[in-house]
RNA sequence: GGGCGCGUAGCUCAGCGGGAGAGCACUACGUUGACAUCGUAGGGGUCACUGGUUCAAUCCCAGUCGCGCCCA
């Protein structure tokens, strides 16, 4: 390991360092982020007498590994994180990972496959022993790679959802709701994976465009031989479980045969005609064939109308013994194929056409969900949404954006029971024991159900602990505060809860935000965070979603190892505005590094000539204008940086900090005082050293939670050791401003001035090394003085040889209009008269184009009546400015003309 | 079918009632001791369309067209 070559500076003679020529992430970020961790600078103190600020980190899976939408949600977070801590917060990131159950076990399972053992063979015990196995080797990738994001987490803090301490919640959590009636045991139809033999949730169906066929199947009608009603159906394999035939009540077709029976075919069973709106005239035949215990929309018309459940399916999907024996033990899509050819062979099948249905599959294992008749557990989401929904509408909880409330209340109020047990081995075991005649028992701990067993039988009975565990967003929903060490009353849940604010994508709004709302409310009588700001999804830069199989995905890590951490981070702030999709191009990436080069040299540049921070340097005591200038601008661009951090535009905060370091800091003031730094005048030069250091530690400042590497890298450099870390440094704040508007105004006047000189110079062809003579002409007072005290920019940036006063224009002169002046450059001997005519010509034309404009405006009396005096008198002061200089302009061409 | 959002420079996007903006890309020129991962200058837009409100509309309202997402 060459440990030297790791660090950014290089040993001078003189023992210090020098910053090397070019900005090395690479060699930075690991050394960099080790000593950031070493410091302790990322723990929470509630020692502290600062005010907390907590960010729960939303737990990425335990088997996830580092995305871009990982990379986006949690560079955000980082930067609100040490926006804050530079702000004097007591801040707490909280970090950890959930258990993910099916996504876990899946991945256990398929290990175990590779060496011909399934989870059976291998038992419970063990099955969960390799699975903690798994999660010790090899479930901390994410977190290892969320510090290659310069993630601040408090890590000292870690948690996981199948932690001892945090199970401890889970089951006080269970067991409370159970006994307030709002955690139950219900036969419901259920999402039903019969692959993984689990159910799962609504939320975790993925449902499916899918080109299928739509089959229409003859229904005799009973005691009326010949006769037919047609069904369509997209699952003809489901007919064996019809328990009624559905039409529409007001279908003039069909209004006869309601309340008649029809004959199921292959089964011989009869089944009502029924009346029920759910059947649709216009699709297919309009009659439809209704399965009660196999598809949720027919469950509710069963219900309606008493039509009996019949279950026809095993665990697996295939027949059971309630079919007639020829199906029996057939999987579902084998038993479609024959019941369609025994349906042709019959002569019950009318016809079938290509249909595209919406077919549901499981988002995890990809298999195809079977609705089925289960007794699962439930909670009463309906009750617990209440209180959410409540602390959303009284803005207790703010979404930010806004508009993500409406998806968010519309969910909530429509909300169905939350199915929350799970077929699986991997999770947080439902505390639930059953005796022997069925009765259960919930309680905390074994012991405690065995109490509550032997009271109500009288004697010591065997009990049977139920074998499902938790949905993973159970747990999770717990996690703001048992986090924070819930049920006990820790002095971190006093001190930690409400967090303030929750940064997540819109697609977890309902699996987890709600939930925590809900529960949070619950058992902390409070909510579990002020603010949610929802982000946006990153797309490539087509806008196509990122997937395996499209073979788009950016990996974030690549782009880290490529351009850097800070590059990265930049640009996801920088695209992160509310409401819209991130298009991330790497040439986007490649940009912010280009400006993190900028910084990087900036400050190389600032060390070579001497700019060191001066102590007691007070910026309102500045005597040059260019530095009073500069001053101002620090302080415009600081406000203008928090009020976008406060109000969650990391757009906003990163374009501004963009502008304002390039385009003010490197491309002028650098450049106003070069002649400063290298001049003779030793009391101007210490000033503008301590100014450029003083604006460059700002920045590094204001810019270290959107980058935090280089600009620490920078700080150290700048400030020395023993000056403390960036990190933890205070956010620039100035209680008295050292704006002052007559500097700028000058800046301003001079930055217009050498760009209009510029522009002729280029537009001329005049050679970039000429030096050449400047004429000013028709001065107002100001703009000589402004000149005369500015003359070396001018020397310098437009190259010019001198300055004095005119009053005519000489032959070989070309003039630019600024503020209170006429600029003359004197390009040669012989200036291109049809070029500069054209040139003045277009830009006459195009201040005529403005003035005829701006004089519609003022000659109309209902603007002159109706518009706000300010509108008007604005106008009025453009007119006059537009005017002056399209006249001198006109002036100078038809000068040429007389020529 | 219901809901949300989006159509602004070649691309990605800000702006959102009174002067069309940025970054990237493009073109020309440039080795001035911080930086070629750079500098200077430049070209490029009936702000999707049609109506309405208003003294004034890219901006507000309605409709149309196109695109995306969520829910049925």
């Amino acid at each position: 390991m060459r440990a030297r070559r790791l660090l950014p500076s290089r040993p001078l003679e003189d023992g210090s360092a020098m910053l090397d020529k070019t900005y090395q992430p690479a060699a930075v970020e690991a050394h960099r982020y080790s000593l950031w961790e070493r410091s302790r600078g990322f723990s929470a103190d509630p020692d502290s007498g600062k005010l907390p600020y907590t960010i729960m980190m939303p737990p990425p899976n335990v088997t996830g590994s580092l995305h871009m939408g990982h990379a986006l949600t949690f560079a955000l977070q980082d930067v609100l994180v040490r926006y804050q801590r530079m702000r004097g917060r007591d801040v707490l990131w909280q970090p950890g990972t959930d258990h993910a159950g099916i996504a876990t076990e899946i991945v256990v399972t398929n290990q175990l496959a590779e060496t011909q053992i399934n989870k059976q063979q291998l038992g419970r015990i063990k099955f969960v022993e390799r699975v903690w196995e798994w999660k010790t080797r090899s479930g901390g990738t994410i977190i290892q790679q969320l510090r290659r994001l310069g993630a601040s987490a408090d890590w000292s803090r870690e948690r996981f959802t199948m932690d001892p301490a945090l199970a401890v919640a889970v089951r006080r959590v269970f067991v409370t709701l159970y006994r307030e009636g709002l955690v139950y045991r219900d036969k419901r139809l259920v999402n039903w994976d019969p692959e993984m033999h689990t159910v799962i949730s609504d939320l975790e169906v993925d449902n499916r465009e899918t080109n299928g066929t739509l089959w229409h199947i003859r229904y005799p009608i009973d005691g009326e031989p010949g006769r037919y009603i047609v069904v369509a159906t997209t699952r003809p394999e489901t007919m064996l479980g019809d328990t009624g035939v559905a039409v529409h009540p007001e279908d003039a077709r069909y209004a006869g045969l309601v309340g008649k029976f029809v004959r199921l075919p292959l089964v011989d069973r009869l089944i009502p005609i029924v009346a029920d709106e759910y059947a649709d005239p216009e699709t297919g035949s309009g009659a439809v064939k209704i399965t009660p215990a196999h598809d949720f929309n027919d469950f509710e018309v069963g219900r309606r109308h008493s039509l009996a459940l019949f279950n026809v399916f095993d665990q697996d999907a295939r027949l059971n013994d309630t079919v007639p024996a020829a199906y029996r033990g057939l999987d579902r899509f084998d038993a479609r194929n024959k019941i369609v050819a025994d349906l042709e062979a019959a002569g019950l099948l009318d016809k079938f056409e290509d249909h595209t249905l919406m077919v549901p599959h499981h988002d995890r294992s990809g298999v195809v969900i079977e609705p089925w008749l289960t007794n699962q557990w439930y909670c009463d989401a309906r009750v617990l949404a209440a209180a959410a929904l409540t602390a959303v509408e009284d803005k207790r909880i703010r979404f930010v954006p806004r508009q993500w409330e409406n998806t968010f209340f519309d969910w909530m109020r429509k909300i169905q029971p939350w199915c929350i047990s799970r077929q699986l081995w991997w999770g947080h075991q439902i505390p639930a024991w059953y005796g022997p005649d069925g009765g259960v028992f919930v309680a905390e701990t074994e012991e405690e159900a065995q109490h509550e067993a032997t009271a109500k039988y009288g004697a010591a009975v065997p009990l049977r602990r139920d074998e499902d565990v938790l949905d993973t967003w159970f747990s999770s929903a717990l996690w703001p505060f048992s986090t924070l060490g819930w049920p006990e009353p820790t002095r971190e849940l006093a001190r930690y809860y409400p967090t303030d604010v929750l940064v997540t994508g819109f697609d977890i709004i309902f699996f987890w935000v709600a939930r925590m709302m809900m529960m949070g409310l619950h058992f902390m009588h409070d909510v579990p965070f002020r603010t949610v700001y929802i982000h946006a999804l990153v797309r490539d830069g087509q806008g196509q979603k990122m997937s395996k199989s499209r073979g788009n995905i950016i990996d974030p890590l690549e782009l880290i190892d490529q351009y850097g951490c800070d590059a990265l981070r930049f640009t996801l702030a920088a695209l992160a505005a509310p409401g819209r999709d991130i298009k991330l191009a790497e040439s986007r990436v490649e940009g912010y590094r280009n400006f993190v080069t900028k910084l990087w040299n900036a400050a190389r540049y600032a060390e070579m000539n001497g700019c060191a921070l001066a102590a007691g340097f007070n910026p309102t005591q500045c005597r040059l204008t260019v530095n009073r200038w500069i001053a101002g601008t620090v302080v415009d661009c600081a406000a203008a940086i928090t009020a976008a951090l406060e109000t969650y535009r990391f757009d906003e905060a990163a374009n501004r900090l963009y502008q304002f370091v390039w385009g003010t800091f490197c491309d002028w003031y650098l450049e106003f005082t070069k002649p400063i730094l290298q001049g003779d005048d030793a009391a101007a030069r210490t000033e503008t050293q301590a100014t450029t250091a003083w604006v460059l530690g700002r920045i590094v400042h204001l810019l270290h939670p959107i980058m935090p590497f280089v600009t620490e890298e920078v700080w150290e450099n700048l400030a020395g050791p023993e000056a403390g870390l960036l990190m933890t440094a205070s956010w620039p704040d100035f209680p008295v401003k050292p704006a002052d508007p007559a500097a700028s105004a000058e800046m301003e006047w001079v930055v217009d001035a050498i760009s209009a000189l510029r522009g002729l110079r280029a537009e001329m062809s005049v050679p970039p090394a000429a030096r050449i003579p400047l004429l000013l002409k028709d001065a107002e007072p100001l703009a000589a003085e402004r000149i005369e005290r500015h003359q070396e920019h001018f020397v310098r940036l437009a190259r010019v040889d001198g300055f004095e006063p005119a009053t005519r224009v000489p032959a070989s002169g070309v003039q630019a209009i600024v503020d209170g002046a006429t600029l003359i450059l004197c390009v040669g001997d012989v200036v291109d008269l049809p070029r500069e005519k054209a040139r003045l010509g277009k830009e006459i034309s195009r201040l005529d184009a403005e003035l005829a404009k701006i004089a519609i405006k003022l000659a109309n009396p209902d603007f002159l009546a109706k518009a706000k005096p300010e509108v008007v008198e604005e106008q009025r002061e453009r007119e006059a400015d537009v005017t002056r200089d399209r006249d001198r302009l006109k002036a100078a061409y038809e000068r040429l003309e007389v020529v």
